[in-house]
DNA sequence: TTAAATTTAATTGTGTACAATTATTACAGT
DNA sequence: ACTGTAATAATTGTACACAATTAAATTTAA
């Protein structure tokens, strides 16, 4: 018999590391794609929440994204530089950031919407797994998801 | 009725964000246990494997934690000083370069135990969510993981 | 056997992540 | 109005990740 004392630290039995390591496999899976539209995975999904909302804080963003402004500030000021949002302060309140996203941003959308088409080829996901993941990760964030 | 075109470019309908964004939220989770062994979660998961394993080339540690040399030739060097483990040629093979756990890196594995007894604390899932987003987690990472 | 191809780490450069701190603005209570 | 508190970004410093390249050792194949 083997000592099980230790057994909850074999990383075959931790639930952090497949999630770990799935997460920057798939990124690592949307590079080439991400690489076609100039967009790192962090950038992309800052689009994702521009394509949506139009505009928003830096705050607000960074809650969608589990982002804060540590990572987002220097991450706005390049795209900001290669014209896909503005960047100004909130007039009623200048504490806040609002980021826009302008008509370059806008029109990347055409050329973004095939990423997801080439993505859903890389999955060995059935869809009720795919479905089911997803439940649980959101229930682990916290939020509903939708 | 709603353009459906860009539905697929919605945050909400990606399964790679909250991937993304649980790993980083439960690595958080982690930060004040691990604060009280010195060792960040990238250090954690690579003394899991050499809990387990004692010796083993960076080639396979990367194999096991899904890193290369670049990430883990600084991050070994690191713990090295630390003097966690020990590095050297392989005399076979000198391309290979050998991971050894040292007596230090040994006596860690008492105090760590703790660190999965408290996280478990942490967790909002039921053990069967927990054993089917495994199961999903090891069939994106394609492996058994058994 | 020796030149070419392969394997393995290390190095270099870029881009996040994030804790902790700082600076600015706004607000609350007096 | 004035003081202390809170909220928001920006900054600073540390630690990964990873693509691309380099360098050294080994293997393969002509």
């Amino acid at each position: 018999m083997d000592n099980e004392k230790y057994d909850a630290l074999k990383i075959e039995n931790q639930l952090c590391f497949p999630l770990y390591a799935c997460s920057r496999e798939i990124i690592k899976q949307y590079k080439p794609f991400l690489d076609e539209i100039d967009l790192t995975y962090t950038q992309y999904i800052t689009m994702m929440v521009l394509w949506e909302k139009k505009s928003l804080t830096v705050k607000e963003l960074g809650s969608c994204l589990f982002l804060d402004s540590g990572t987002l500030t220097p991450l706005l000021k390049k795209m900001e530089a290669k014209g896909l949002l503005a960047r100004r302060r909130s007039e009623e309140d200048e504490r806040n950031l609002i980021v826009t996203i302008t008509e370059k941003g806008e029109s990347l959308k055409e050329k973004a919407v095939k990423v997801p088409a080439e993505m859903a080829k890389c999955t060995n996901l059935e869809p009720e797994e795919a479905m089911e993941l997803y439940k649980i990760l959101y229930k682990i964030l916290g939020r509903s998801g939708k």
